[in-house]
RNA sequence: GCGAGCGUGGCGGAACGGCAGACGCGCCGGGUUUAGGUCCCGGUGGGGCAACCCGUGGGGGUUCGAAUCCCCCCGCUCGCACCA
């Protein structure tokens, strides 16, 4: 018989299924009860191509689909590239490329290292969203959200990247830094385009408790919204004005003793920020609501422009920044009780000089972005009409070749110097208009490619309205815990405002998140910005990707992530190798040995206990649901060795019912193998088709079970016995137990504990 | 600083509060092979090498029983970082 070759293999059944359309779903037919849409977060086609990271997050989320289809579900699972953004432009730069031909380079490039992969993608609804068909609805959304007051185009202070020379996002910060390129940020103050996500913070703070989703993620999101409840205190200033100040703790008003304003340089950016005692007297002074004393103004560092209130109430006997901010400058501290709350609030609110108030550290979502790669916004500014919307009729808005792609760093986009893509005559009234030159956010693109995906062929359409209703929402996501508080929240949003405006019919995306881990190198995360990345292609050309997505799968659990190293690949290729030798080739029977009598090998005697085998199913089964795919491995290597063992014992029927569960077990992990072996045992193609096997369910009841029997909470021995014993069979049984007697030295048990089929620890201490 | 997660053999990692170390790597021994590799079998936490004892970052606690639950401390990783 002819020796494993994984890479012939995978070659060609790779072939046969794109031949066959093997993954892709005829969806209309597909019924709301039966579907499972498995979503995956789509890749970025930037750089050097699709890393270890990335084939490790697909082989778990497709070996997860590829099982649930063998489970009856009728699996949906797209994919595409999110290909437009700063990431690809960026990169563009770098080479020195127009990002147009240099996409669609990349973009072949990365489908053919996910067909590589040997997962169960559903081509025929891949979206790009630098594709005119795709940015086309994009724009499309945005004025659907224009329309509806929650895209705003207002002069406020941003924040600057001076080196991708843009505006940024709050969520696009790391820290006082750019999370794409690293520089420290700084501030300007122009008009831009903003979502109102802020109108939807309770929403989306409250949605979470509906959501499947990891704890930590939904603590994530919470903490990133920041709802605080509180009270806008109003203090008279001297020279005849007012200021607000909010507080969580209206308590503390006896304490305040000064008033502390955001400065000039603290900004919304953050320079300026740490030590957080710098400060300046105004030289104006406040009106205590309360006692009329007086209270300095001050300039703060440390406090946020742009919270919602115009100033902090300083109260540095109640708390510690305010405490540290008084001692660095020389302002009293007041030692007063806290009042209660409810008692304060009342008080003023009594008087109109204060009211209930809630505050959220979530901003509106800045989507202006002074560069090239991306959708530009569908508005035209005009003289007399303002802002006004390009007609639905008129998309796309196409981006214009330029001939520098470079951004400018004027504040406005390489679009501004394309006078026939400005100069348009505004839809509204026909006189002159300039054209929007900012494109939008990629977080934009990615905040509804969900919805696009199963309508994705419809030039007519966003999305058709009755497939959305029978395919979305999305049954499983499994994406990054980095996205937590960008991506996953901006399409929560977008979904929440389409669901209000009537254009989907569920406000949740994604009711059901899983977060993979990270593949960390050396123990640092695996990331094209760092330089450690470790690329698939060797791997699969030389080992394949069976072996590869079992390997990254084997190492850890696939929720945890862990560190990449080959060292343990060997485990998996003998495992594939001895898989395949035990299906492919003849039994090592007596008959065929060569000191042994010639003549055909002898059919084992069939009286091969089973359960094993059931056992398996139930356990990978069970392991693939919870994403405990490294235990799943290890099971399927369990049942290879016991089947090995017992195969010379086995009549043809038994070995038939193990080497065919065997392959539908392995399937979804390595399922170029398993569609092999399956060919092989004569069966019909295709293994993927296959129902998930059924288990027997009396083998399952074990009637014999190994009873442990403690004394005083140790182990002194192990006995067999028939399942469903009763507390004293069982007591009965350990004292039966030569060595348990010893234990005991004579002593009568004074209590025995009783895990029925599992344990019994007799206690002999009081 | 705040929040969360995690600390188990030489390594990656298993273990509904119930036999700690499954499975795999590596290593050791044996077999097959002209030889190396492959392949097959066995062993592999520490101590005694037997009965047993000790072991899940450290210390305390709850429990008949703790890697698992609780408290304190140490270390690593990841979020957030003046949000009043």
């Amino acid at each position: 018989m002819a020796t494993y070759d994984p890479i012939e293999v995978q070659a060609r059944w790779q072939a046969r299924w794109e031949r066959d359309r093997l993954h892709e779903l005829d969806l209309g037919r597909v019924g709301r009860e039966e579907k499972l849409y498995n979503l995956v977060e789509f890749p970025y086609p930037s750089a050097e191509g699709l890393h270890v990271g990335h084939t490790y997050t697909y082989a778990g989320a497709d070996t997860y689909g590829r099982y649930q289809r063998m489970r009856g579900r009728a699996v949906f699972q797209p994919i595409g590239f999110d290909a437009f953004g700063i990431h690809t432009e960026n990169y563009a730069l770098k080479v020195g490329e127009d990002p147009t031909t240099l996409t669609a380079r990349t973009v072949q490039r990365y489908q053919g290292q996910l067909r590589r992969l040997g997962a169960a993608w559903d081509w025929d609804h891949e979206v790009v969203t630098s594709d005119p068909a795709y940015y086309r609805w994009t724009q499309w959304v945005f004025l659907r959200l224009h329309e509806a007051g929650l895209a705003v185009w207002r002069e406020a202070p941003v924040v600057w990247c001076p080196s991708c020379l843009t505006v940024l996002a709050n969520e696009q910060l790391e820290g006082d830094r750019c999370e794409r390129c690293g520089t420290p940020v700084t501030e300007r103050v122009t008009r831009q385009w903003f979502l109102r996500m802020t109108a939807y913070a309770d929403r989306l703070l409250d949605g979470l408790d509906t959501l499947d989703w990891a704890e930590s993620a939904k603590r994530q999101q919470r903490a990133w919204i920041g709802r605080s409840a509180g009270v806008e205190i109003d203090f008279d200033t001297e020279d005849g004005g007012r200021l607000a100040a909010f507080t969580t703790r209206p308590g503390t008003l006896p304490g305040v003793t000064f008033l502390a304003v955001p400065s000039p340089e603290a900004g919304l950016a953050g320079q300026g920020r740490g030590q957080g005692t710098e400060g300046r007297f105004t030289g104006r002074h406040a009106r205590h609501p309360v006692t009329g004393g007086r209270l300095p103004i001050w300039e703060a560092a440390y406090v946020v422009a742009g919270y919602g209130a115009e100033a902090v109430m300083g109260v540095p006997a109640h708390d510690e920044r305010d405490r540290a901010f008084a001692a660095a400058n020389g302002l009293p501290l007041l030692a007063t009780p806290e009042e209660p709350a409810e008692v304060v609030t009342a008080w003023l609110e009594g008087r109109g000089r204060g009211r209930r108030a809630t505050r959220y550290r979530l901003r509106d979502w800045l989507i202006s972005r002074q560069r090239y790669w991306g959708p530009p916004i569908p508005i035209v500014h005009c003289d007399h009409c303002g802002p006004v919307r390009v007609p639905d009729r008129d998309l796309p808005v196409r981006l214009p070749p330029v001939a520098d792609f470079r951004p400018t760093g004027t504040g406005q986009s390489p679009l501004a110097s394309v006078p026939e893509f400005v100069h348009t005559p505004c839809p509204a009234c026909g006189g002159p208009g300039r054209r929007e030159t900012d494109v939008s956010d990629t977080f934009f693109d990615s905040a509804w490619y969900f919805l696009r995906y199963p309508s994705s062929g419809r030039d007519d359409v966003a999305w058709d309205p009755e497939l959305t209703a029978r395919l979305l929402p999305v049954d499983t996501y499994t994406g990054g815990p980095e996205h937590v508080a960008r991506h996953h929240l901006y399409a929560r949003f977008v979904t929440m405002a389409l669901h209000d405006l009537g254009l989907v019919p569920f406000a949740e995306p994604f009711p059901r998140i899983r977060l993979h881990g990270f593949l960390r190198k050396d123990g640092a995360k695996m990331s094209k910005s760092r330089g450690n990345v470790v690329v698939p292609d060797d791997y699969i050309a030389r080992v394949g990707a069976d072996t590869l997505r079992m390997y990254l799968l084997f190492v850890a659990p696939f929720e945890e992530g862990g560190d990449w190293s080959d060292a343990g690949l060997a485990g998996i290729e003998r495992f594939t190798a001895r898989a395949w030798r035990l299906l492919t080739e003849p039994p090592d029977l007596p008959g065929d040995h060569p000191d042994g009598p010639p003549g055909p090998p002898e059919p084992g005697h069939g009286r091969v206990d089973l359960r094993p085998l059931d056992r398996a199913v139930v356990d990978v089964g069970d392991d693939i649901e919870r994403l405990k795919l490294n235990t799943a491995i290890s099971t399927l290597m369990e049942l290879l060795r016991w089947a090995r063992q017992h195969q010379a014992a086995m009549d043809a029927g038994q070995w038939d019912r193990v080497a065919t569960t065997f392959t539908l077990l392995l399937a979804p992990f390595a399922p170029h193998l398993a569609e092999e072996l399956w060919a092989r045992l004569g069966r019909p193609y295709s293994v993927h088709s296959q129902p998930w096997p059924v288990p027997d369910p009396a083998a399952l009841a074990a009637e014999e079970i190994t009873l442990v029997v403690q004394v005083d909470g140790r182990r002194r021995d192990a006995v067999a016995a028939p399942a469903g014993l009763d507390r004293d069979q069982a007591v009965q049984l350990a004292l039966a137990s030569d060595n348990v007697r010893r234990h005991l030295g004579g002593r009568p048990p004074r209590q025995a504990v009783y895990v029925p089929d599992r344990l019994v620890n007799l206690v002999t201490r009081g």
